[in-house]
DNA sequence: CTGCTGACGGTTC
DNA sequence: GGAACCGCCAGCA
């Protein structure tokens, strides 16, 4: 068992591509099920300087948290993912990744 | 060391 | 069904 920071980042840089995980989720499964905020400050904090996919975190309303610039830039990120948009919005039904499924 | 903040989540009203 | 409130816990001043 790793520090919470540590599991976080781990969780995030083995998302695959085209497929999302909400904070929750990440929050959970780095032992820690009410951090989800600080799953986003680490995001935010570690993201600049390392190649994370932060773009592939988003909330549990399927939803980007952020606004403007930074938002749209995930959105789009997503898409090239293959990531579809439905109304602004994704499909956590089908693009949200089982942390510890597979990769 | 103390306190405040925050890419959120879940529950209650 | 939607809005408001609380909890939570790692970073940072």
């Amino acid at each position: 068992m790793q520090e919470f920071t540590e599991v976080v980042l781990d969780i995030i840089s083995s998302i695959p591509r085209g497929k999302v995980v909400t904070y929750g989720q990440v929050a959970a499964y780095a032992d820690s099920p009410r951090s989800s905020r600080q799953v986003s400050r680490i995001l935010h904090s570690m993201s600049e300087s390392y190649n994370l996919p932060w773009h592939r975190v988003i909330n549990k309303q399927g939803k980007i948290s952020l606004t403007g610039q930074a938002g749209h830039a995930q959105k789009v990120l997503l898409e090239r993912e293959g990531v579809v948009f439905k109304n602004n919005k994704i499909n956590l039904s089908i693009y949200q990744w089982k942390i510890g499924e597979n990769e």
